[in-house]
DNA sequence: ACCTTGTTTGGTTATATTGCCAAATAAGAT
DNA sequence: ATCTTATTTGGCAATATAACCAAACAAGGT
């Protein structure tokens, strides 16, 4: 791994791990249907606002979503659709090992 | 967020955590070219066998990659192959950083 | 049986992440 | 101007991650 990998390598995963935290996760798959307001999300996911703002704030931060003030609320929209299509692949990744796991039972 | 979606997103950030270590996604985009043993990695990675080595076991445990032992050698392989398809997203993510970024300075 | 090489495991310390609470800020409503 | 509602920020305690070292294991080679 060369030092100009490292750095390359580096800034990918911190895209991978603004994304690695189920509430996140939801969140990002709750935006594929349209832009959401904080206390959209504060009703639908049990924490605290704060919490559930500090995820959006993660995701803002990597580049994945993005903010819009109106009026006393703000919207979040998601900025890089193609993050919807790691789904698909995790859950095969899934699928897969509990597949082996019942397998191990037999 | 349901009990249910509380589990399967749980499930789903846990595969993306494995993943979400810049060690960790080179090594995988490394087994893009074929199967390698521990002791390449080590070779290519500037850090201690044990370091390399848990990396590989995250991975494996997560249903990422897979492991053979012949001989002395433990070769590991890409088991999901779909997850080389991430990159391009997670770039297209950087890239637009990148460009917002300078487009401040100007 | 012993030595060497490749790999994993256990333990420790440093660092990062998470989630809550309390306080600060922002903006519309009275 | 004050009150209420929506959101963010700061701080703290609990937990998780990461990296190294040392020790254990595994398998061939002598």
């Amino acid at each position: 791994m060369t030092p100009e990998e490292k750095k390359i390598y580096t800034a990918k995963s911190s895209v991978l791990k603004a994304l690695a935290h189920p509430t996140r996760m939801w969140i990002v798959d709750q935006l594929a249907f349209g832009e959401k307001c904080v206390c959209e999300f504060v009703d639908a996911i049990e924490a605290d606002t704060s919490t559930v703002s500090k995820h959006l704030s993660v995701l803002k931060q990597a580049g994945i979503i993005n903010d819009e003030k109106r009026g006393k609320w703000v919207y979040y929209t998601l900025k890089v659709p193609c993050v919807l299509n790691f789904s698909d692949c995790i859950e095969a990744v899934i699928k897969m090992q509990v597949r082996e796991n019942s397998a191990l039972i037999r």
